[in-house]
This record gives C-alpha cells, sequence and structure tokens, in this order.
DNA sequence: CCGTGGACGTA
DNA sequence: CGTACGTCCACGGC
C-alpha cells in the first residue's frame, strides 16, 4: 500500500572540487560552490526528491555536516552493498556492476605516499577528457580530482542515474514474492548511510569529569610525562606481582610469560584467557589479582587519558567513525570505542543540562526476527507475548529456562547434544523455523551464497571478500578477493579471517545461519532507527548512539515523554512496513536516563 | 615496518 | 550459545 504512493522524483548530486551538479527530471543545473546548501534546501522543499548519491559520504558530507535534514536518499554504494554482497563499493565496483564488467578490472586509486604501484597506471584514461579508462572502467580519480568542471560533474550525475536504474532494476528480482521489499531495503539503509554522517557530526555526549574520574579508578592518576606513567605503570603490575615472588620480572602483558607464571603455582592452562582461569579465582589470589589488573589495563590502554583527549572533543562529545553495515551480516559498525565501550564507564555518558537520553532496546528480537524470516505461523504467534519463551516454553512442555536454551541453540548453536530433547520438540512444534535454520546451514556447508530478509546478499564460497580494512590507510589497497564468485581461485584455508567465512564446513554453516538471522535484524533496526531519526526531528531530538539493538536519543528534557511515544510508536510502523506483516510483534523497553548507566541491564 | 595472534570489550 | 566487530599488545618475519 505504501508502495501504492507516488515516489519521489530521482535527482543525482554529484559534489566536486568547484562546486556541485543536480540533474532529474527537469532539473539540470551546477550549483557553484557557495550555492550549494542553499540551493539544495530550496530544491529539497519543492521538489522532495529522493538524492541519488555514489555514497551518502561522497555527497552529501558537506551538506550534512553544514546541520541540513536530508530526508530521502538513494546511496548507491549502499545499494551496491545490498546486491552484490561484501564491502568494497567505489564508485568503480558500482559502475562496474552497472555495465557487467569483471570486478578485477576495477582500476585502484593511486596509493598515496607508497612506493609499489600494481600496474593501475597501465590502464590509461580511454580519453584523456573522459570518466572511463580504456577498458571501459570509471577512472580512479573520477569523484575526487576529476570532476573539476559543471560538463564533468554533469556526466557523473548523468552516470549516477544509470547506475540506480540498473539498481533499481536488479533489487526487483531480488524477492520474488515481494519485489518491493528490497527496495525499502535499498531505501533504510540509503537513510542508515545518512544517519551514520549525523551520528559522526553529533558525537554522544560524555561527562568529561565523571570519565576522569571513571578512568583514574582504573589507571591511577593522570601522569604528567612518560616516566611518570611508566611508574604507574608498573605500580599497578606490582599489584599483581606481590603474588608472585621470584617472578616479579614477568611481563603481564605477555601471554607467554603469563602461562608460565601460572604454571609455577600450580594452575596449569591451555590460555590465559578470562573464562578459562575464572574457576581458580577463588582459589589462587594470583589468579584474581591477575583477572582484576586485565580489567584496569584494559581501561587503562584503550579508554584510558589518550583516548578521552584524542576522542572526545572540546565540546564533550565523543566522536567516532560509523559505517552503516560491516563486510558479513550488515551490521553499523562505529570506531574510537563507541561500540564497546566497558560498562564501568557508561555512568560518563550522559545528556547535556536541560537534556535526557532516551534510551530503547528491541527485546528478544533475533527470535522475532526468526519468526519473520521463517513465516512459520505457529512461531509468530508466539511473539505476541512481551516474553516469546514463555509461551514456546508452553507448547514444548517444558520450564522457560529450558524453552530459551533450546531456542538460542537452534539459532545459534551446534544443533547436537546439549539441549537435546527440548531441541527435538521445538523442531517438532515449530518445523517452518526450523527447517529455515537447517536450510541456512546447509547453504553455508555448501558454499552456498543467501540473503538477508530484505535482500542482502551474504556471499560464502570463493568470490567472498573481506572488508576493507577500518583504519584509514590507501584505498585500493584492499585484500585481493575475485570478482563476484564467478570462477574459483585457491580456496579459504582452515583458518578463518575477518569478513570472510570460515573454512570448515560446520564453520560456514554456522556462519550462514547466523548471518541470516543477524543480517536481518540489522534490517529492521536501521529501518526503526531512521524511522525514529526523521520522528524525533521536529522534538529537537537526535539519536546520539546506535547498538545493534538499541538507540540512544538526545532530546530536550521537556519533549522527552513525546520522544519516547515516538520511539515506540516507530518501531510499530518500521516492523510494520519491514516485515510486510502483523502477525511477528516487535517490543521495546525504552526508558527515560540523564546517564546511560541507569540503563537497566 | 608490517602482518598475525592473543586477549577482551560490546551486541 | 554462536556470530560479528574494534582496539591494544607482543612477537616474528622481512
Amino acid at each position: 500500500m505504501a508502495d501504492k504512493a507516488i515516489e519521489a522524483p530521482l535527482v543525482a548530486l554529484v559534489l566536486g572540487p568547484q562546486g556541485a551538479y543536480a540533474a532529474g527530471p527537469g532539473l539540470d543545473e551546477p550549483w557553484p560552490r557557495d550555492v550549494v546548501g542553499p540551493r539544495f534546501g530550496e530544491v529539497a522543499r519543492q521538489r522532495r526528491p529522493r538524492w541519488v548519491v555514489w555514497s551518502a559520504s561522497l555527497g552529501l558530507r558537506p551538506l550534512v555536516t553544514q546541520g541540513l535534514a536530508v530526508p530521502r536518499v538513494w546511496d548507491l554504494a549502499e545499494v551496491h552493498r545490498i546486491i552484490h554482497g561484501g564491502w568494497r563499493a567505489s564508485p568503480g565496483h558500482i559502475w562496474a556492476a552497472c555495465r557487467g564488467l569483471p570486478e578485477t578490472g576495477v582500476p585502484a586509486p593511486p596509493r598515496p605516499r607508497l612506493a609499489g604501484f600494481d600496474g593501475d597506471l597501465f590502464d590509461a584514461a580511454g580519453d584523456e577528457d573522459g570518466p572511463l579508462t580504456a577498458s571501459g572502467h570509471l577512472r580512479p580519480d573520477a569523484l575526487t580530482t576529476w570532476p573539476s568542471t559543471p560538463d564533468r560533474l554533469r556526466q557523473l550525475a548523468r552516470m549516477a542515474l544509470d547506475c540506480q536504474a540498473y539498481q533499481a532494476d536488479s533489487l526487483c528480482r531480488i524477492v520474488p514474492d515481494d519485489p518491493a521489499r528490497a527496495r525499502r531495503t535499498a531505501w533504510s539503509e540509503s537513510a542508515a548511510a545518512v544517519l551514520c554522517l549525523e551520528l559522526e557530526r553529533d558525537g554522544l555526549p560524555v561527562d568529561r569529569l565523571a570519565a576522569e574520574d571513571l578512568i583514574g579508578v582504573a589507571a591511577g592518576r593522570r601522569p604528567v610525562d612518560q616516566d611518570d606513567a611508566d611508574r604507574i605503570r608498573r605500580a599497578r603490575d606490582r599489584v599483581v606481582l606481590a603474588h608472585a615472588p621470584g617472578r616479579e620480572r614477568t611481563d603481564l602483558r605477555n601471554p607467554v610469560q603469563v602461562r608460565e607464571l601460572l604454571a609455577s603455582v600450580g594452575v596449569d592452562v591451555p590460555n590465559t584467557r578470562a573464562h578459562v582461569l575464572e574457576p581458580y579465582r577463588q582459589t589462587n589470589p594470583l589468579v584474581d589479582a591477575l583477572l582484576a589488573w586485565r580489567k584496569d589495563e584494559r581501561i587503562a590502554t584503550t579508554y584510558g587519558y589518550r583516548w578521552l583527549d584524542e576522542h572526545v572533543g572540546p565540546d564533550d562529545r565523543l566522536r567516532g567513525a560509523w559505517a552503516a553495515c560491516d563486510g558479513a551480516a550488515g551490521r553499523m559498525t562505529a570506531q574510537n570505542g563507541l561500540h564497546n565501550l566497558p560498562a564501568p564507564l557508561r555512568p560518563a555518558i550522559c545528556a547535556e543540562a536541560g537534556h535526557v537520553f532516551v534510551r530503547a532496546d528491541l527485546g528478544q528480537i533475533e527470535p522475532r526476527v526468526l519468526a519473520v524470516v521463517s513465516a512459520d505461523r505457529a512461531f509468530a504467534e508466539a511473539t505476541r507475548s512481551d516474553d516469546l519463551y514463555a509461551p514456546v516454553a508452553a507448547r514444548l512442555g517444558s520450564d522457560r529456562p529450558t524453552a530459551k536454551v533450546a531456542v538460542l541453540a537452534a539459532m545459534y548453536g551446534q544443533r547436537s547434544g546439549a539441549a537435546g530433547e527440548a531441541l527435538a520438540q521445538l523442531e517438532r512444534a515449530y518445523p517452518v523455523a526450523m527447517g529455515l535454520l537447517d536450510r541456512a546451514y546447509a547453504d553455508g556447508v555448501a558454499g552456498r551464497s543467501v540473503r538477508t530478509f530484505g535482500g542482502r546478499l551474504i556471499r560464502l564460497g570463493p568470490g567472498s571478500a573481506p572488508p576493507a580494512p577500518a583504519t584509514p590507510r590507501p584505498a585500493g589497497s584492499s585484500t585481493a578477493g575475485t570478482a563476484g564468485g564467478r570462477f574459483s581461485g585457491a580456496s579459504a584455508g582452515d583458518v578463518a579471517s575477518p569478513g570472510l567465512p570460515p573454512g570448515t564446513d560446520a564453520g560456514r554453516g554456522r556462519f550462514a545461519r547466523n548471518a541470516i538471522i543477524q543480517g536481518s535484524a540489522a534490517e529492521l533496526f536501521k529501518a526503526w532507527a531512521a524511522t525514529v531519526r526523521s520522528a524525533v526531528a521536529p522534538l529537537e531530538g537526535r539519536i546520539v548512539l546506535c547498538l545493534h539493538d538499541e538507540l540512544l536519543v538526545h532530546v530536550p528534557e521537556d519533549r522527552a515523554a513525546d520522544a519516547a511515544a515516538a520511539v515506540d510508536t516507530a518501531l510499530q510502523s518500521a516492523a510494520r512496513l519491514w516485515s510486510g506483516t502483523n502477525a511477528v510483534r516487535f517490543v521495546a523497553d525504552t526508558s527515560i536516563i540523564r546517564r546511560w548507566s541507569e540503563a537497566k541491564p
């Protein structure tokens, strides 16, 4: 029904060094540098278009940084990732897919300040003035230095519209029983990419003094110089080494030495991981001191004073780079600790004066998503309950803990041993949902690529390529992956590498099964976040953190109740639109708080 | 100098 | 009860 609505006109927007160019139906105009912001606002108001950009980062960053709202977007890079899987989605990759050119031929951008070149120089421009190389690929500088004239920008805008048409056509065929579903995914993933720019712009509010105090508890006072830092560090180490007379020279940061140290006091372990050492904690003061030391060391090194100084700005906002999807299933990623802040530091995440956080997290999102993806009517029935495991337990004739373990084991586990009997009952009670999980597992084992509910490709098999590294480094230096799973290179070894499915059969099976659930959940989450973003904007609310199933909205105190209501309403409409049904219920736990730590667990 | 593995934080 | 990611550290090969 929403699809019957008249769709927004598509307007391509390309930014260049001197200005911008906008092209769409009845619109074809260069924007000189100083009118880009105002003109964007006018066209947005008058035509309410969907802005087609090579990526939100390339096409919209300056506008978002200025504080402009960018409501409807088609991010060619994000949509490319949905259709083709993986993470690499440079303009060159987008163009190659649109024209059916081999991904392997996409020229890499020149690598700054590195000696070695890898032959890209030989794919010279076919026409010195044109945007393409001799082999028909987009030249690597096409979106950076090349578009120095309005005419060149115009060519790139036209090409963007070409690519959009190709992508829209491809998306129609991805989900045969609902051709519009993948297009909706394209819209919300594009919105997520814009949201990432806003998250980078706004940052997460930090109570700096509280943060200093909390860091001090773990890492000691702030050192005045390097010698002082070394002294404090040695003092922290001595607390542990005092339990090991004669071995005070052990380097606690060297796992091999730590293992030898533990052996000397009779603790014989294969490795020194926390869960391995936990059983010895009560009986051995050295182990207890070591594990406590590790917690402090984590904060001292990763979330210490340096972290505070480098990533929390003068406006007391913690900032890092955000990505709308990772290289595997499609969850959002964030840098600089935004996604892995240790719980003891959470009291430092504090709303500004006169503001509060509306915090909301989705309850039991993955089993509910399983109900959608599998279209299991009996399992969907269970989602009507606030606590999905209660009706499942009733149906299995077991208690709740058993039902929960069985469901989790079915979704993530080895499907053997452990919850045996309950698992067998689960299979009988919900054969449709369990069938989907079994098929996903089999696909993974066989190396067949799979898709999430919304249509994102999860690559398995020889064409899988790892994501580009998150740390900034010269583009194009990404690892060698073959194109689109087309031809088989050397198959992956037995050792897993980032973004690549594991080499073992069972490993790939679990990967595929998990990716469908986790990736589909990520889609719902982003659809929710995009809806929340526009719903709280009139309340001066801003999303300041996305954490897989949790949202933190920063909002003026007197709008908090309205914002909280909007967050819940947004979930209902986003879930309805994403799932295409009312049969599966999604629930959020929403609260209004000043500090993140006030959230229940 | 760079890549790799251990360890651990989050979901 | 498995998957994913980001970060720091030490090591070892180059």
